[in-house]
DNA sequence: GAAGGTTTATC
DNA sequence: ATAAACCTT
């Protein structure tokens, strides 16, 4: 028990009791209050959407309970300013230390650094822990003391670093509660009225919490894993870990995830088992992607609204807003594209796969600026995640230094003979399409007359004609990127010409995002149906909704078990049988009836990896903090300067020599949370 | 064993 | 689209 007064235990993203350094250093260090902070409006445009703010109420919840039964709760407080608020609590309750873990999100750097100045201030002792990750951002450089610039070279980095990642702590045995009579907690609101019904679907899929996300690892360890490699590439099938929205609040923790995950490995390897470690490797590749997500929100924290390349900078993005609705809507033309869409629509999930495919639809065909979609996969992911959203979105845009080239455009029509090539995926989705033949099933535009006429098709009226051909596409693909690298050139003359300042010129700007978009999100008109359909959707949208029947009939028997058990034994399945919403014709209602698909694979934008730093990995490799754990928050290295030759960009893009904190020296005192989420 | 064709993964 | 890995001859 040092210092006499309890400890303050800030839980954000790290809502479990196992494996918590924060939680572990209070419960050492005496009596324990834990606390969650609810400030959404501190994350300004990324207000998390519906479906995240749903799991976020349920894993509160379970955490609450554990915390229950292990002698304390936990103390949840509303709040437009979580650091005002932390400071009434350590007043309410005289606690005289404040431990957390840490985040890498711009706005968490910022404000965790702002809270343990202003609380160190106050005389609160505060030590921060790396819960996240299995090595911090600064502990992974290159042989000269560099950050890495391109994903590979950083994992290959990761998984030959000198020490591991640390092994997983185990969960209190107690905890002594602090004393918070005098402390009330807020009742948090997640959800309003119109999203209740939605909602309650969510729960039949799905079972948020860390002890349901422990029970996911060891289910998918277990089982999928072995064939994760085999089964990744297809779009609905069912080796996914499913366990993207457990690691994004951090119910299970990735040392844990990792360790688990390579115990298999050893075993497989001993067996010769060679698609076994195919497999494991691969998966702990995507676990890698989220942590390299990390690693380049730290290292640039810009990277949610500004290109990592430079030049991306100046590329002329079509600001099209019907463009943008149709792929909402999942109305392209694109059997593949509409399917994706709609199933994220309806069950706010998708597979990597089809992440992929949707998000470079919509920025190599489409035109559309990334930020948009990106915002929009914010909105409706249940694993929501803003570093790994902005990984896979400047990754498809091609702004990464190892993304994929500007000019290349992927074809919908031949990723979906790869990853849905008997069209089940499509058919799933998209009940007017159930009729066509295989052979037509990804390119109806070419089907002849008597085969669509057949398949009670009639292109441009039940189904669309593609948006954008794929020819037209490219030309205007190469059009654009001439267009960007002219515009690239002639804002180099006029910097050289000392013509502009070069910062907060237009291309600095991001386009905002549509007027329109923020309107549906806030309005969007929800019509609870409670047994048959709950439609959800943009007031002009006609898709699929997730129906109460979330098992398909041929599942009976489970269906009438219990349902949490259900489901965990099958996999979170995500929700199952989808009808069209109305306007669809009878015949195709019929076939509305699919069943969901689970995904397969660890979502590609959503996951993490690492390695492990031991205790004393104090020493630093960069000079980006002082102190590991226990210690500090984490800080940019201003000095750390130039290490981006490589990068065309010059102000804003990894390019720029060195970080983010080097422009803005003050960032982390004066920059707020509105400047850093500027859509401009 | 090399040349040449085919598959496959790409972060 | 490309390149590396893989397989064939």
């Amino acid at each position: 028990m040092s210092g006499g007064g309890c400890s303050i235990v800030w839980f954000r993203r790290d809502l479990r009791v196992e494996d918590n350094p924060a939680l572990a250093a209070g419960v050492r260090a005496g009596a324990v209050i834990a606390v969650f902070v609810w400030a959404p409006e501190e994350e300004g445009h990324y207000y998390p959407g519906r479906v995240s703010r749903w799991w976020l109420k349920q894993s509160l919840a379970h955490l609450d309970s554990s915390l229950k039964s292990l002698g304390t709760s936990l103390v949840t407080k509303r709040s437009t300013d979580s650091i005002s608020s932390l400071l009434e609590v350590v007043k309410a309750t005289g606690a005289t230390q404040l431990f957390f873990n840490h985040l890498y999100d711009p706005i968490s750097l910022v404000r965790d650094h702002r809270a343990k100045e202003i609380l160190t201030a106050q005389g609160v002792s505060v030590r921060s822990f790396n819960a996240d990750l299995l090595y911090e951002p600064w502990e992974v450089n290159d042989d000269e003391g560099r950050p890495f610039t391109t994903f590979s070279a950083f994992w290959e980095k990761c998984l030959s670093m000198p020490y591991d990642p640390e092994a997983p702590l185990l969960p209190p045995k107690r905890i002594i509660s602090g004393d918070v009579s005098r402390c009330r907690s807020d009742n948090l609101v997640f959800e309003d009225e119109s999203e209740k019904g939605s909602n309650a679907l969510l729960a039949r899929a799905w079972s948020p919490g860390w002890s349901n996300a422990d029970k996911a690892l060891t289910t998918f360890v277990n089982g999928p894993l072995l064939e994760y490699s085999q089964n990744r590439r297809k779009a609905d099938s069912a080796t996914t870990s499913f366990l993207s929205p457990h690691l994004h609040f951090g119910e299970v923790s990735v040392r844990k995830v990792f360790h688990f995950v390579r115990i298999k490995q050893v075993l497989w390897a001993n067996e010769g088992n060679k698609a076994g470690e195919e497999s494991v490797n691969l998966f702990l590749k995507s676990i890698g992607l989220r942590e390299y997500s990390r690693y380049m929100s730290f290292n640039h924290p810009h990277s949610h609204e500004r290109p990592l390349l430079g030049h991306l900078r100046y590329f002329p993005w079509v600001v099209d807003e019907g463009y943008f609705k149709a792929w909402r809507q999942g109305r392209t033309g694109y059997p593949l594209v509409d399917a994706g869409m709609r199933e994220l629509w309806a069950t706010g999930w998708l597979h990597d796969r089809i992440r992929v495919v949707v998000s470079s639809f919509f920025v190599k065909v489409l035109q559309l600026p990334w930020r948009w979609g990106m915002k929009y996969f914010w909105d409706t992911l249940l694993d929501a995640d803003l570093e790994s959203d902005a990984l896979g979105w400047q990754y498809i845009s091609g702004t990464l230094p190892d993304g994929r080239e500007f000019d290349r455009i992927d074809n919908p029509q031949f990723v979906g003979y790869k990853c849905d090539p008997h069209g089940e995926y499509v058919r799933r989705w998209l009940p007017e399409l159930a009729r066509l033949p295989t052979e037509w099933i990804h390119h109806p535009w070419n089907a002849p007359e008597s085969v669509l006429e057949a398949a009670g098709i009639e292109l441009g009226s039940n189904y669309p004609l593609p948006i954008v051909e794929i020819d037209s596409a490219k030309v205007r693909l190469e059009q654009a990127l001439s267009q960007m690298w002219q515009n690239e050139a002639a804002a180099r003359a006029a910097i050289e010409n000392g013509m502009e300042e070069g910062h907060g010129d237009s291309a600095d700007s991001p386009i905002a995002f549509p007027q329109a978009m923020q309107m549906e999100m806030e309005h969007e008109p929800v019509r609870n149906n409670p047994v048959i359909v709950t439609v959800r959707r943009y007031e002009d949208q006609m898709v699929p909704s997730m129906t109460s029947s979330l098992f398909r009939a041929a599942d009976d028997e489970e269906n009438s078990v219990d349902i949490r058990n259900s489901v965990l034994e099958s996999r979170a399945e995500v929700p199952t049988d989808v009808n069209v919403a109305e306007n669809t014709r009878r015949d195709t209602l019929d076939q509305a009836v699919m069943q969901t698909a689970r995904t397969n694979a660890t979502p590609h934008f959503n996951f993490a990896v690492g390695r492990r730093n031991s205790e004393d990995s104090t020493a630093e490799s960069s000079s980006s903090t002082r102190e590991r754990d226990g210690g500090v928050v984490p800080i940019w290295s201003p000095s750390s300067t130039n290490y981006s030759d490589q990068y065309v960009g010059d102000d804003n893009g990894i390019g720029t020599s060195s970080s983010y904190l080097q422009r803005h020296p003050q960032s982390h005192q004066l920059m707020n949370w509105q400047r850093l989420s500027q859509t401009g």
